[in-house]
DNA sequence: ATGCACCTACTGAACGTTTGTTAGGTTATT
DNA sequence: AATAACCTAACAAACGTTCAGTAGGTGCAT
C-alpha cells in the first residue's frame, strides 16, 4: 500500500473519531509513522485532505453500486440491492457512517457543495434515473431522497429496532416499495 | 441576563456550530464581548464549560417536561405529552438538538457517562417508572430507550416525510402505543 | 462621613504549547 | 542526473490558561 493511501485511510478513521478540528496533522503523522511534511508532499492542505479522505471512503464502497447498476437485474431488484447493499455499507463501515453523519452536521456550505458534486452526484443521479423507470408519475428527486432517508433510519435503528418483538431480518425492502 | 448565562448561551450555539475543538475561548469571549480572562472568571476550564452548558441547554427544557409529570394526567397521556414535547423541542431548538447529535457522534466515554448520570438521568428514570406503570410485564429500559429512539426517528425525518403522501399531524403516538 | 477590608466582575498582557504550514536538505528510485 | 519521497527544523499564528491588577460595590469600625 503507498503512503498516499496510508495516510487516507488513516485520515478516515481519524476524522471520524475526532472530527476535523479534532484531528492535527501531527497526529495524522504519528499514526502513520510519517513526517508532517511528508503528508504535505501529498496534499496541498489540511482542508484539501479531508476532503480527498472524504471521496476515497467513498469510492471505496462505489464499485459495490456500481456492480448493482450495471447487472442485468429488473429496476425493482436494482432498487432492492441498493438500499441493502446501501445499509451494509453503513453498518459495516462505522468511520465512513460517521463521517457522514459529521458531514451533514457540520453542513459547511461549501464543503456540502463540493461534496454533494463530487462525491454523490454519480449515484444519486443512477438512483433518480431508477426512479423514474420505476414510477415515472412522481417525482423523481424525492422518492431518490426518500430511499436514502429510510436506509438510514434502518441503519442508526437497526441495532435498537433489532431488541424489539415482531423484528424480521428481511422485512426492509416490501414496506419501502408499498410506501411508493 | 447575566454575564454567566450570556456566556452559557452563546456557548450553546457556537458549539453546537463549530463542536468542541472547533470553538476557541477567544471566538467566544469576542461573541459575549468579554474578555477570556472573564470566562475563566466564571468557569474552571473549557471542558467544564462545555459540559456546564450542555447542562444548561437541557435544563432549560427541563421543566416542560416537568409540567407533564407533576400534572394530573394518565399515564397514557403522561406519555403522549412526553413524547410530544420531546419532539416539539428537537423541532424547535435545532442548537439542542445539534449539541445532542454531536454528544452521541463523539461517545467520548467520561463525558458520555456525566451526562448521562447529571443529565439525563432524572427524566429517564421518570420515563422508566412511568413505562413500568404502562406496562409492567416488559423491560422498561428498554421501552423507555424505544420511546426516545422513536422521538428521534420523527424529528430527523419529519421535513422528509412531510412532503410525503399520506401525511397526518397527529399520527404519531397512536402508532407508538400499538407498536408496544 | 470616612477610611479600611473584602468582595465580585472584569481587563490586558503574558505564559508555554500546539496549530497549520513551509524552506531547505537528505535519501531512495528510476 | 533527475525526480519522487521523505526528513529536520523552523515559522507565525492561534490555542488554553494564568497572573497581576483595577473598578465598583458592600459592610464595618471609627
Amino acid at each position: 500500500m503507498s503512503s498516499k493511501e496510508k495516510i487516507l485511510r488513516a485520515a478516515i478513521v481519524l476524522f471520524a473519531q475526532k472530527g476535523y478540528s479534532g484531528l492535527s496533522m501531527r497526529q495524522l503523522a504519528l499514526a502513520v509513522d510519517l513526517s508532517v511534511a511528508a503528508i504535505y508532499h501529498h496534499f496541498p492542505d489540511k482542508n484539501a485532505l479531508y476532503l480527498d479522505a472524504v471521496r476515497f471512503s467513498f469510492s471505496d464502497k462505489e464499485q459495490v453500486f456500481d456492480q448493482i447498476w450495471n447487472s442485468d437485474f429488473t429496476a425493482k431488484e436494482k432498487l432492492h440491492s441498493f438500499i441493502r447493499s446501501l445499509i451494509d455499507v453503513m453498518l459495516n463501515d462505522r468511520d465512513f457512517h460517521r463521517l457522514m453523519q459529521r458531514e451533514i452536521l457540520e453542513a459547511d456550505p461549501e464543503r456540502m457543495q463540493l461534496l454533494a458534486q463530487g462525491v454523490f452526484n454519480s449515484q444519486f443521479c443512477l438512483l433518480m434515473q431508477l426512479m423514474t423507470e420505476l414510477a415515472p408519475e412522481q417525482d423523481a428527486h424525492l422518492l431518490a431522497t426518500s430511499a436514502i432517508g429510510l436506509a438510514k433510519y434502518y441503519i442508526e435503528y437497526q441495532p435498537l429496532l433489532k431488541n424489539l418483538p415482531g423484528w424480521k431480518s428481511e422485512h426492509e425492502i416490501p414496506e419501502f416499495i408499498a410506501t411508493h
